[in-house]
DNA sequence: CTTTATTATAGCACATATGCTATAATAAAG
DNA sequence: CTTTATTATAGCATATGTGCTATAATAAAG
């Protein structure tokens, strides 16, 4: 039997989509993010092409490396679920 | 060589707080909000004294079965690490 | 085109999240 | 006190996050 940890791919998108388009406005590389938050480029990278579903710490030292509120990293819609 | 995951404790812990406070406002019970996010009773409880680190996709969740905003789910304010 | 900067992938090792289940501890009633 | 509801812990198995390192792919300049 298989014991499926179906997380929700489209949230991690759209995360994704929002992550990147903060770094961006903040002119920072990955690699600076990188250096700023602690955490390995790789990682960076995989956070923002969904291929990761990052830990809550993880998200704390993005917003504190990005220097924004961390509801600010949370600041778009996540689809509700459909109902059965 | 100790390469020691050091995770943001007391980020995790006022996170543990507001959740246990946005749940309690909520009127739901553990065992209610599990039923309602899927995950399982233990993790709610572990979440709520900081025991464990969740998975961006277990927040989701969390947000869903309590029915708010997922930026909601972070309306506290995280410590500024200290410089060096 | 060549050089350089930036982003995306990959593979391995290790740590840890989560489901599952059971049980204990605590609180709330009666 | 006894019963019941709620929350906290625990241990195991499995899945996956993250650091580390290297490399490839892509973009941006020159």
């Amino acid at each position: 039997m298989e014991r499926k940890e179906l997380f929700d791919e489209e949230g991690l998108r759209l995360f994704a989509e929002h992550l990147k388009q903060l770094r961006k406005s903040k002119g920072v590389s990955q690699e600076e993010l990188s250096y700023r938050s602690g955490l390995v480029l790789s990682q960076i990278a995989r956070i923002e092409t969904a291929r990761t579903n990052p830990r809550l710490s993880t998200l704390f030292q993005i917003a504190r490396g990005l220097d924004i509120e961390l509801a600010e990293l949370f600041n778009f819609r996540l689809q509700p679920k459909q109902q059965s």
